[in-house]
DNA sequence: GTGGTCTAGACCACA
DNA sequence: GTGGTCTAGACCACG
């Protein structure tokens, strides 16, 4: 898995760390159950500090994406926790702003739903979604329509 | 349109700033051409000092998000225009580590395809896209028109 | 000759105005001795203050770049004075910055002074100078180097 | 390197910091890869707020001259970018406005483009460029700096 | 009226 | 150590 960092970035290092682990996940670079690199195995490939390392995965572990064991180091967690509500607003809210910038530089409704689904189709455990539970999502969607407070 | 700050959050507060202000045109309570609070205003009413929303102006205007005039002050920009290169490479990386986080906590294919959808539905401009309801939409409008203060 | 104004420029619409007219007068749109429009006419035409009109006219008097009459009206001047020295300090300074950013940005050496000299003969007083008096120039700029005051 | 500022000039600090940091690095005293000095070091030695620094250093990274390191602060950059497009627009302008108030304050035009010609030499990665008469150009300058007072 | 700039000093996060 | 952010209040230029 390739750890792109940008030390001239304004994001902090660790956190550009947290996220390029989450989209190597994504990606199925890095499978569930697996093992992450030990803390200072990375912080030396990255030419980081092993702080800033250890940081990251901290992060990653409050979220509930990996477990981090003495023995095992840290390995991607087998996911199963949802903590609803305020994790869907902050997604509601990330979305709509991504979504509001595409709109005022120029990019088009459709456009930019076909990069949502183009991406949804790069992360590796959606792909083995298959089309059949298409339906059942339909449902589920609309029982959220009528959800707003 | 109410904007809302978190004093506490790590995201400093000309970024929430200019965040809530793209959402706003987003949802189209900030119309093309309409013009955004005075910097002094807005400082007073958000309870932040006026060189932060100055802050947070000034990068809307460098995005091309914003024009401000001398002599009316800031207003949202009819112009539009596409930087596509560097700009579409950063809304994927943001829409696949959005993706890649949903899917982690658990979040379906399916349903994170319909919450693309259900956002850019939100969207204001978005909207105009179809055509077929466009005069309800337009109804709709006048009334959030009516509705400020 | 026309006059291109931008509102949302951080410089302020008298300076524009003032450079807009010695530019226009560079490229020979307003000869030696011919009369500018009236401040109010000006002002009507670009939208703006008469007030305005009124300060870029009197930074120009004070340049000694027109003369301003109550009869006339304002005209260009038959330039004759020369100021040297801070003058020249301000011109090298300018050209020295336009240079380095040039150079910075990537722009090559030739290119910088190719587009210096394709700038010379864009300027109409400088067409006129033929290149046989190009000798008596050198001749006169080894004495300058001398002159300091 | 010494850096002027005139507080009394209607130019921003900010604005007259970033010339003279471009102008620095033309002259090649501030060499590619070189670190700047500290915000706060500067703003000292300055006698300005650090704001102020900050504001031009900023600016400075924007455009693409600098970058800005968390860990080693701000350096002269080694990248070089090229966006001909609006650059090269503005350039022309200024250049156009710097030749044309040099023709009306009695400047020939052979003098002009002397003056050009000296400027360009006195960037530092531009005389690397004259590579067959980088000795006679060494000369030249040699006595062009005794010459000055 | 508007925005732009600046200061002095403070606090914080990062590495 | 570094830069980033923020405040409170001030002053100025512009139009």
């Amino acid at each position: 898995m390739i750890i792109s960092l940008d030390m001239t970035s304004g994001v902090p290092i660790y956190l550009q760390l947290r996220n390029e682990i989450v989209r190597g996940m994504g990606r199925g670079e890095i499978g569930i159950g697996e093992r992450l690199p030990a803390v200072r195995q990375l912080a030396q490939d990255a030419g980081i500090n092993t702080m800033t390392v250890n940081k990251a995965y901290q992060m990653l572990r409050r979220e509930g994406i990996i477990t981090i064991d003495r023995r095992h180091g840290a390995e991607a967690r087998p996911a199963a926790q949802r903590e609803t509500e305020p994790l869907m607003q902050d997604f509601r809210e990330r979305l709509e702003l991504l979504a509001a910038e595409a709109c005022l530089k120029g990019i088009g409704r459709e456009e930019f739903l076909a990069l949502c689904r183009k991406t949804a189709e790069s992360i590796h455990p959606y792909r083995a979604e298959s089309k059949k539970s298409e339906e059942s999502e339909a449902e589920k969607k609309k029982r959220k329509g009528g959800r707003r407070k």
